[in-house]
DNA sequence: ATGGTCGCACCGCGA
C-alpha cells in the first residue's frame, strides 16, 4: 500500500467544489492540503466532502486565505495557526496527523510588490513558520509541509525567470527565506523525482498564461528526510488546470510507501 | 486551442 498526498490551491472552495469532487473521485488521494478556501468554517462544504468519503479539518476565513486538510481517514491532533502568540487573523496554516504522517497545509503570503507592506509581512511570516517547525516538528519524524509557498525556489521553476527576477515570488531574499525554512530539514519531493526538469504549478489567468505554459512552480510538498526516503513518485496534475472553471493552480502529488 | 483573468464583495482589492 502507498499513501498519496496532494497540495492544491483551489482559489475558492465554493467556486471549485464540483471540480474538487471530480478530482477526488478521479484520483482518490489519501490526503489533500487545500489553500485559498476564501470561506468561513460555517460555509465550508463539510457535508458534500463527507459524502465523497473525505473528512476535513479547516482553518477558514471570510473572503481571503483559508486552509484545510482533507483525508479519507479522520485527521487527529489538529493545530491551527502559527501558535506564536502574535495578533494575526490571517488563516494560513493548519496541521494534523493522517496515517502516521504529520501534515501541514500552508498558504504563504503572496507579498504583493516588493515596496508594499505585504512584502515584509511575507518575510516575517516565513521566519515565523521556521520557528513553528522548530517548536512543533521533530525533523526525524515523518512530516510533510504542503502548500502554496508563493516562492519559486530556482530559475528552473520559472518559464521566464528574467521577468520574475525582482518579484516577491522569486527574488534572492524570498529564496533565502525559503532556504532557511528548508534548512530545518525538508526535501522538495517533486524536485527529488524530477531533477533538472521544468515543471510548473501556477499559471496566471491573464495573458494566456496556461496556453503559453508561462508558469511558475510555487506549490510544493516538502518532506522530512525520513518521509522523503519513502517517496515513490511526484507529479503535477496539469489536466486540472485545463478548462473554464479551473483554479489558476494545479494540484501537486507525492506518493509515499507505507 | 477553439480563448484572450478570476473570485469575492462591492463598485475595488488581492492574486
Amino acid at each position: 500500500m502507498s499513501i498519496a498526498v496532494v497540495t492544491w490551491n483551489v482559489n475558492s472552495i465554493r467556486a471549485r467544489l464540483d471540480r474538487l469532487l471530480a478530482f477526488l473521485a478521479r484520483h482518490s488521494p489519501d490526503a489533500v492540503c487545500l489553500q485559498e478556501l476564501k470561506v468561513e468554517d460555517a460555509q465550508f462544504p463539510f457535508v458534500e466532502l463527507r459524502a465523497a468519503g473525505y473528512h476535513a479539518v479547516v482553518a477558514g476565513q471570510k473572503t481571503y486565505n483559508g486552509v484545510a486538510i482533507l483525508a479519507k481517514e479522520e485527521p487527529t491532533d489538529v493545530l491551527r495557526g502559527l501558535d506564536d502568540g502574535e495578533d494575526d487573523a490571517q488563516a494560513r496554516l493548519i496541521a494534523a496527523t493522517v496515517r502516521g504522517i504529520r501534515i501541514a497545509s500552508a498558504y504563504f503570503p503572496n507579498g504583493g510588490e516588493p515596496a508594499s507592506p505585504k512584502y515584509p509581512y511575507k518575510l516575517a511570516w516565513m521566519r515565523r513558520l521556521r520557528r513553528w517547525l522548530d517548536r512543533h516538528v521533530d525533523p526525524a519524524s515523518p512530516f510533510v509541509l504542503g502548500g502554496d509557498f508563493n516562492v519559486a525556489p530556482d530559475d528552473l521553476d520559472i518559464k521566464n525567470p528574467e521577468h520574475w527576477r525582482d518579484s516577491v515570488l522569486a527574488n534572492d531574499e524570498v529564496r533565502a527565506a525559503l532556504a532557511e525554512i528548508r534548512a530545518f530539514g525538508l526535501v522538495d519531493v517533486l524536485r527529488k523525482h524530477h531533477p533538472g526538469e521544468a515543471i510548473y504549478s501556477w499559471w496566471d489567468y491573464r495573458m494566456l498564461g496556461f496556453p503559453k505554459n508561462d508558469g511558475l512552480r510555487i506549490d510544493h510538498l516538502d518532506a522530512t528526510p525520513a518521509l522523503a526516503a519513502r517517496s515513490e513518485q511526484a507529479f503535477v496534475d496539469r489536466e486540472e488546470r485545463k478548462g473554464k472553471a479551473a483554479s489558476d493552480h494545479a494540484p501537486v502529488f507525492a506518493v509515499f510507501s507505507e
